[in-house]
RNA sequence: GCCGGUAUCGUCUAGGGGUUAGGACACAUGGUUCUCAACCAUGGAACCGGGGUUCGAAUCCCCGUACCGGUACCA
């Protein structure tokens, strides 16, 4: 019963490309917004000037393009609540940073680097724990000139209250601490930037953010924003939080699993749609046993209900069955339009031979995408069709062109080949098997021989369909090379 | 250490006081067949442990364990 439409917001910090748990997020954020008729905001959070770059800005608005993850207010859409860069609202910032200091619940702070850093060091050692001390909450007003006229670097922390606080769940329930475990966090660094939290809220309220779908790693920061909403005035946000995707050895994705930006992905050969339905499953379930879904259905049956609480394994192996799944429903005309690049970079695409067209390619994609999980597949499956002559797998040659009269039944074949007429499918069976019988030889011996010949390969789609797809002077022309090549041999 | 979270087949998950604990990937076997896939069928495979509550617990509660996250003038 939801009386307004909900705003959401994907918030990530451009210190790292888009990796698939961000994507997840986002998507969920996405679905949300979708599901429900809201607003999804895409927010950049740059804040930290060290690590942030605009190239990984670009590179995760691409991410989330080719995901089809598009926002309703954000970095080049603009919107009401514009800018979504936070580096470009950094004086909001500093005047809620102030507006907390005059209402109390902030104060200066001019304790140096070194100093907390020897403490929690020392707080370390003895095995306890660290919590800033609130030296500075109570300096005398001399002291406070004496640091003032010294130029003493000073931040801006928030005042904890003591008591409890917590927050209703929507993944996990209800969650809550004791303000005793959270210290004077910093708000307003010395350099006057802000941290995290403070930019996070002072955003949320201002963008009048209503549900906050986030990954579980902030759960432990969710009470100082809820402190911080608090001391705001302002309304705190429902919180959903999801849980992480893990690598195979159940630790957190790192660059040590292998692909972990959504990009990579892409480059290795999955499909965007693909990728977003095994993404949506990967923590989510509809709730009954639909796998294969299209972002229309998972928009209608999304619902935080149905995020799971554990953490999630990525599994690469379903993604590729998943992958292979799209590969075969895709339409051929988009099969073609995803392919080429990936037959380009290997030099295939434009082809070099002659009589090879946009139908033709359809007709070899149809033969091939049974075989293929990724879209860098169909590179290695469709060489032997899009090049003029093909090399022969040492093991094939072994395997089947070791037949004694090898030489004599392709001879003859040839022949009989001559009378398929028209050179598709059903007509060049016939031939094969009746040259076959003719010669008195089991049709695999020839249909394993005549593979070799034109694939170069021991395996490859129907032999009858690659023969028809090829052509007769292509086939005639790769068989004259295997005589050629088993006179030469003996 | 402290704070918080999570726990169903190897993996993703459904379910949830009484079920033969369901599906998917992967795996195995068989079918189809000119090979390889795809496809179809079949099979093996799970409720973390211990206490409670209850006629009955995988399900609710507590404890433990394991794992994950946080513990910054990073986000």
């Amino acid at each position: 019963m939801r009386r307004v439409a909900p705003r959401v917001r994907f918030a990530p910090s451009p210190t790292g490309y888009l990796h698939v748990g961000g994507a997840r997020t986002a998507l969920f954020n996405w679905l949300y917004a979708r599901r429900h008729g809201g607003t999804f905001v895409l927010r950049i959070e740059d804040t930290d000037v060290e690590r942030s770059s605009a190239d990984m800005v670009t590179g995760i608005l691409e991410g989330l393009r080719w995901l089809g993850l598009d926002w309703n207010e954000g970095p080049e859409v603009g919107g009401p609540h514009a800018p979504y860069f936070q580096s470009e609202r950094l004086d909001r910032y500093r005047t809620a940073a102030s507006q907390l200091l005059t209402a109390g619940h902030a104060y200066y702070c001019y304790c140096s680097a070194d100093r907390l850093r020897e403490e929690r060091e020392k707080a370390e050692a003895r095995g306890e724990a660290w919590r800033y001390d609130r030296a500075c909450l109570s300096l005398s007003a001399e002291k406070v000139s004496e640091l003032e006229a010294a130029g003493a670097p000073r931040a801006i922390r928030f005042k904890v209250r003591t008591g409890s606080t917590g927050f209703d769940d929507q993944v996990k329930g209800r969650i809550e601490f004791d303000t005793a475990h959270i210290e004077d966090f910093v708000i307003l660094r010395s350099d006057l930037y802000p941290t995290y939290h403070l930019s996070v809220v002072v955003d949320d309220i201002d963008m009048a953010i209503t549900d906050v779908i986030r990954g579980d790693d902030h759960i432990s920061n969710t009470p100082k924003h809820v402190l911080l909403f608090e001391a705001f005035g302002a309304t705190t946000p429902r919180f959903a939080h999801v849980p992480l995707i893990l690598g195979a050895d159940k630790k957190r994705l790192s660059k040590r699993h292998g692909a972990t930006s959504v990009t990579e992905y892409r480059r290795q050969g999955y499909l965007a749609e693909a990728m977003v339905n095994f993404l949506a499953l990967l923590g989510w379930s509809p709730g009954d046993d639909r796998e294969l879904m299209s972002m229309n259905e998972l928009v209608e049956s999304f619902s935080l209900d149905g995020i799971s609480g554990g953490n999630a394994v990525f599994n690469t192996e379903k993604l590729d069955w998943m992958n292979g799944q799209y590969i075969a429903r895709l339409p051929v005309d988009q099969l073609a339009k995803a392919v080429e690049p990936f037959l380009g970079e290997a030099g295939l695409w434009p082809p070099l031979v002659s009589g090879i067209d946009q139908a033709w390619l359809h007709r070899l994609l149809d033969l091939l995408r049974p075989r293929a999980k990724r879209l860098t597949d169909f590179v290695d499956l469709a060489r032997p069709f899009l090049v003029d002559t093909v090399e022969f797998d040492p093991e094939a040659i072994e395997k089947h062109l070791s037949t004694s009269g090898l030489a004599g039944h392709i001879a003859a074949l040839k022949g009989t080949l001559d009378t398929a007429i028209p050179f598709d499918e059903p007509h060049v069976e016939t031939a094969v098997r009746g040259s076959a019988a003719e010669r008195g030889i089991k049709p695999g011996v020839l249909i394993h021989a005549v593979r070799v010949a034109v694939t170069g390969r021991t395996t490859s789609p129907g032999l009858f369909e690659v023969l028809a797809l090829l052509g007769k002077a292509r086939t005639i022309a790769r068989l004259d090379r295997l005589l050629l090549f088993l006179a030469t041999r003996s």
